[in-house]
Formats: structure tokens, C-alpha cells, sequence
DNA sequence: ATCCAGTATTGGATAAAGTCCAAGGTCATA
DNA sequence: TATGACCTTGGACTTTATCCAATACTGGAT
């Protein structure tokens, strides 16, 4: 455990924190200004490889990092600004899909992306 | 209409088709060898905008193109090859987002990304 | 059939996101 | 202190996509 991987850590830290490779390294530059963005990138995948962050690709542009891999979730994305949401829908979507509509494929996983309006972008 | 636009078409022509832009390209180039990778950009940005084709990010490098705008549907990806089927799962996930987990958003829309692996990449 | 204004196409430059690498730094152990 | 394993760094490189100025084409008016 070196210096720069716990700043990456520290960055990831709290609930509904999705952010891209960019922002985790300008967030860690605040805290420890010489990392680089190689080991922020490197430091990233050791944790998706470790199971501990997830990468999510709710947008069609950067890959977006996120620290909740304890309980699986879903996201609520707002359209206008961006803004991602955890939630935990009802139901079981896997459930949801017939054999006829597998094509024989041994389906292990299910991904669910909500779109919408935030409030903020609703009142503007 | 252009040359250049009905070949773009035609290379979109079909089922379950999630072609790259620069498979689209290639694809457009065997059959119109001087068209250029700026317009197979510019039509699919086009058709995009029209509501003719959707953009879909099954996997987290390029955007794919999908000429089944028609019927909403979803999308069952192989985690090995990439292969992408267009299926028509049940029930109604919108539904089950109870109100308590969507943070004030007006929700208008759901993607699901079921993952799993094909009959040939399971044989193999 | 010809002209022309508007539109489409082109190649190359540029941008954004991410990967790779060789060189050098750090740290625990001996 | 010397060693070796591992980590970090900056920059080069790759991939995907967008932008732009110059050129080519199109379709309607004459
Ligand atoms: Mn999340
Ligand atoms: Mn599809
Ligand atoms: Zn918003
Ligand atoms: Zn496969």
C-alpha cells in the first residue's frame, strides 16, 4: 500500500460515486499534487481486478468508476447532467427474459440503466 | 440521397446487426471504395438523429449502430466474443423501480444488458 | 442542357480516453 | 549498504470520434 493508492482509494469513497479515470486523478492531484495518471489508471484496474471497484459505462464516453461492489445495483441516470444514482429495483429481470429469447447462451448477468431527469435539471 | 448514404443503409440492413462505425466502414468501403470514414460518421450521426438507427454501448470502447429502431427491445451480449442478440424480455422493469429509488427523477426510459456466453464460445 | 446555390463528401488535423513502456524510485530484507 | 521486487512516472502510442476547409456533387430553375 503506497501513498498514491490510498489517494485513489480515499477518492473513491462514498455512496452514489461514479467517476471517470479523469476525475479520480484531478481529485487525487488535490491531495497528493504528483501522482500521475498512469498509476491512477493502473490503480484502477488492480481494483476492478480485485472485485473491489466496479466499471460502469452508463454514458457512451468514459469509463466511470464505482466503489459500491458490496451489494449489486443498478443505475438512475439523469440525461441532462449526467448525474448517476445508485438504486435497487424490484424484481428479477433475469427472471424476466424467456428461454426462447437466449439464443442458447448461458445467461449469468443482467445490467439495468434507468434514464430520466433530475430534480435539478427539471426545475431549470 | 447519396450514394454514400444508401450504402451506409445497406450495410445496416438486417437482424440483430450491431455494427462499429468503422465496421460500417469497412463493410460501406467494399462496396463504394472511396467513401470516407467522416461521412459513414456524419449518416450514422444523421440516421442517429432522425430516430432511424440507435446507438448502443454494449461494451465500453465503440459506440455500435442498430437499425431495429422500430421495436423497443434489449440486448444479450456474449462476454467473450461480443456477439449481440436483440431480445424481447417480459415484464415491465420500469415498474419495478419503486418510487423511494428514484431520487426525485421522472424515469421515461430503461436499457437491460443481459450477459452471458454464446453456444460456439461455450463449445470452444 | 446548363448554371448555380446549397448540400454532401473528403482527407487531414485535432481531441479525448486509454494503454504501454523504459527508466528510475522506494522499500524491506539480508 | 547492497539487492531485488515492486511501484511510479512521463511520454509515446493507439483507438475512437469530431472538426474543418477545400472540393465535388445534386437537383431545381432557366
Ligand atoms: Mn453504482
Ligand atoms: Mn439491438
Ligand atoms: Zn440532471
Ligand atoms: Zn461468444
Amino acid at each position: 500500500m503506497t501513498a498514491q493508492r490510498r489517494v485513489v482509494a480515499e477518492v473513491l469513497d462514498g455512496e452514489h460515486v461514479h467517476l471517470t479515470a479523469d476525475e479520480v486523478h484531478s481529485r487525487a492531484v488535490a491531495k497528493l499534487p504528483e501522482i500521475s495518471r498512469a498509476t491512477v489508471y493502473n490503480t484502477l484496474g488492480e481494483l476492478v481486478s480485485l472485485g473491489e471497484v466496479l466499471e460502469v459505462a452508463t454514458d457512451k464516453r468514459a469509463k466511470r468508476y464505482d466503489p459500491n461492489a458490496h451489494r449489486p445495483h443498478h443505475h438512475l441516470v439523469c440525461a441532462q447532467c449526467g448525474e448517476i444514482k445508485d438504486v435497487h429495483p424490484g424484481g428479477n429481470p433475469l427472471a424476466d427474459l424467456p428461454d426462447s429469447e437466449r439464443f442458447g447462451f448461458k445467461v449469468s448477468d443482467v445490467e439495468v440503466t434507468y434514464r430520466g431527469v433530475c430534480p435539478n435539471c427539471a426545475a431549470a
